[in-house]
DNA sequence: GGCGTGCTACGATTTAATTCGTTGACATAC
DNA sequence: GTATGTCAACGAATTAAATCGTAGCACGCC
């Protein structure tokens, strides 16, 4: 797993609602889809012109990107997964936890005990931050 | 820092919104306060009144409670922090970070490089659950 | 009493998100 | 050709969130 990197670029993106990210986690497991795949995937009750009209409008916002193909479109994410997923972990610490990765971590862990393979994998990443930061 | 307890009660409590959050993280850092008290921590321009509905609404969905005070009312949170946090964390997880814990770490300090002392508080707490785990 | 101050309560507006019905284009099947 | 199915486009309706203006109430003070 690779390193995000730092505070990449902070524009005025608004960060995506919930549905948008319920769409966009889609296309992350997928790979670039059509907004059919994208709406089956979703599996909730809602219409599929509902599905065609929230990716259009994250196209037009940019979330995601379009491309024609034969008869349909395929779309895909505008923005790199590591760099939304950032972005959205970096607005909700500042916000409901102090700005502290630790209470954020805390949290994260008491919602789903990981497993030992899992946590193993999170301290091997502290190592690797750890020594970012003593050698930058 | 306590742990939070894993998975405390699933209801359908309705993920408080952006600005709800913001609230909510007042009274977390001030304590029970007054809406003036939280209008002007929050900073914001927005009005007052706009705050005072906001708390109006959050009291009648059970995010606040709310006590008479001589003659202004004081708020507090109706659910306890951890839980609110472990509840934001679970769903974030779930949604954006394809429920692995380890992403959403990932995430986070991608977002904001930790302090030394924050990474050894977060290995701390994993030795902690890895604890918990070994010997439930 | 009459007035200013600091509140809450209430209603309405504004703005954004979500939803879906309908249409037309274009293929393929019959 | 006509029917059928799949798709994008568009417009509109619905719902929910956020904002604010106005009113009313209790108090202390002149």
């Amino acid at each position: 797993m690779a390193l995000h990197s730092p505070n990449p670029k902070r524009e005025a993106l608004p960060l995506p609602s919930a549905a948008e990210i319920d769409i966009l986690a889609v296309l992350w497991r997928l790979g670039p889809a059509t907004v059919r795949e994208v709406h089956e995937a979703l599996g909730k009750d809602i219409g599929y012109t509902t599905t065609l009209k929230q990716m259009q409008l994250m196209t037009e916002k940019g979330l995601l990107l379009r491309r024609e193909r034969f008869r349909s479109h395929v779309y895909e994410p505008g923005i790199p997964k590591e760099q939304t997923q950032t972005q959205i972990a970096a607005d909700l610490m500042k916000r409901a936890f102090d700005g502290s990765a630790q209470s954020l971590v805390l949290g994260a862990l008491s919602a789903q005990p990981a497993s030992s393979e899992e946590l193993a994998g999170i301290r091997k990443m502290l190592a690797a931050f750890a020594k970012k930061k003593g050698r930058p």
